[in-house]
DNA sequence: TTTATATGTGTAAAATGCACACTTAAAACA
DNA sequence: TGTTTTAAGTGTGCATTTTACACATATAAA
């Protein structure tokens, strides 16, 4: 191995350089936001003001500081765009292609997000830019973006099956019809309701409510809430896999 | 949304300034080598020979150069240190925290590799201090390194059970005992021998060859080769999944 | 010829996945 | 007040997959 291949930072005797000043390069933060709103999951997406790609959509994303790690930069970023922090937030993917931005050499590293839409009115802060789209219709995007929407789908659709993270897109009290609905638009298909709850209830981490929401039918449906201390209860002591 | 947070590539009107100077961090690559000797799962660690932490182990790294990109970085990393390329590689995770490496802020992007160890002896390339260590007995590493091999074991695990990615760590020909080894190996538990086959054979993927390995019983063991040919030609038309 | 060793092979029971259709509650309306 | 309308809620049987399990075989070495 040649000295130079050594990574300096593991070397003492070798202090900051201009081998390595050479070689730094910028680190950004983009945000894939999963939105649900009890009915269609959607992407929020940004429409760039400025040229080029005036008038094309894009991911919310910002660069590295100096005095913070990479989580901590997308829940900045996130915070900066929607008001709100305490949200589900996942490492994705580093995208390194040198020409993946035609302005300038920037690795990106993407995450995504998990919101309720109608719990999360964004009231704090102004952007008349972003916008929800339908998973479905969304338009295309600048750069790689699109390639990082493709994957971070797929890690959802993934995580969906085997983590209860369908919850953190709905609110707090949601009825089977809607989680149906959630797992329907990120699974991209459908299911049969009757195997569905089955299926649910069988997991024994939901709490049914004497509630009812009687916006949804005549009839009214009743209300769930994920019992959350029960589930990693269950996976601490027997192991416990939440598999849908 | 304030100025300063959108990405500066993004806006053709601002140019290399002193923000993004300021905040270029040195991003470095380091790779979890998997070996399979035909009995026990592997890690290829190197031996820091230079203070701090001398004497300690730590997974093979390099830094990212201008002219290339992550996957490349990786790549030539693997190369410089087992002369070997076409070596399956993947991205695992990237990490950030500002005082995982204590000498200076560095920002690493992990990658696992996948060698066959008996295929591959480096003659190229002399490395005193690199060394194969059975995965179930491999020494503390330096720096957050233990938990890269912790993501990439899991990362692993979970590929290993939806792809045929265990042929890489396996020559041309197998027998069914190597490879069920390997795979009790990467999943930490017994298997039942005649399922293992069962489900194997079930899978329609391998070519039995007439040849035997006399080498390891008096009787002999069938060779197999992985017939990746009609893997792909499945997957293609039939969305065929590898599930083991 | 015997012995030792790892290979190779099949079936039955259990668990899980999947397809499938009618009743019910309550509001709206006649 | 009865009828209609709408979505909610509920259980079973069949098919597939998974799991448990034990003995015969080929061959080299003694």
């Amino acid at each position: 191995m040649l000295e130079e291949d050594l990574k300096v930072s593991e070397n003492p005797n070798m202090h900051l350089n201009y081998y390595q000043k050479e070689d730094q390069v910028l680190l950004a933060v983009d945000c894939i936001i999963f939105g649900f709103d009890k009915e269609n999951l959607k992407i929020l997406l940004i429409k760039r003001n400025f040229e080029p790609e005036k008038g094309k959509w894009s991911l919310i994303g910002g660069f590295l500081k100096k005095n913070e790690d990479l989580d901590e930069a997308a829940v900045r970023v996130l915070e900066t765009l929607t008001g709100l922090n305490d949200i589900y937030l996942e490492q994705l993917h580093t995208y390194s292609k040198i020409d993946r931005d035609p302005g300038q050499r920037t690795i990106s590293v993407a995450y995504y997000a998990l919101i309720d839409v109608d719990s999360h009115r964004f009231d704090g802060i102004q952007i008349d830019s972003a916008h929800w789209f339908d998973i479905k219709d969304a338009p295309d995007l600048i750069f790689d973006h699109n390639e990082m929407v493709r994957k971070a789908k797929a890690r959802l659709r993934r995580r969906a099956l085997t983590k209860p993270i369908g919850f953190e897109l709905l609110p707090e009290k949601f009825t089977m019809r809607q989680l149906q609905n959630l797992y329907e638009s990120i699974l991209d298909k459908k299911l049969d309701k009757r195997n569905f709850i089955n299926k649910i209830n069988s997991l024994d981490v939901l709490v049914k409510l004497d509630e009812k929401d009687m916006s949804v039918s005549r009839k009214g449906a009743y209300l769930y809430i994920f019992d959350k201390e029960k589930y990693e209860k269950k996976v601490e002591e027997d192991g416990f896999i939440f598999k849908l």
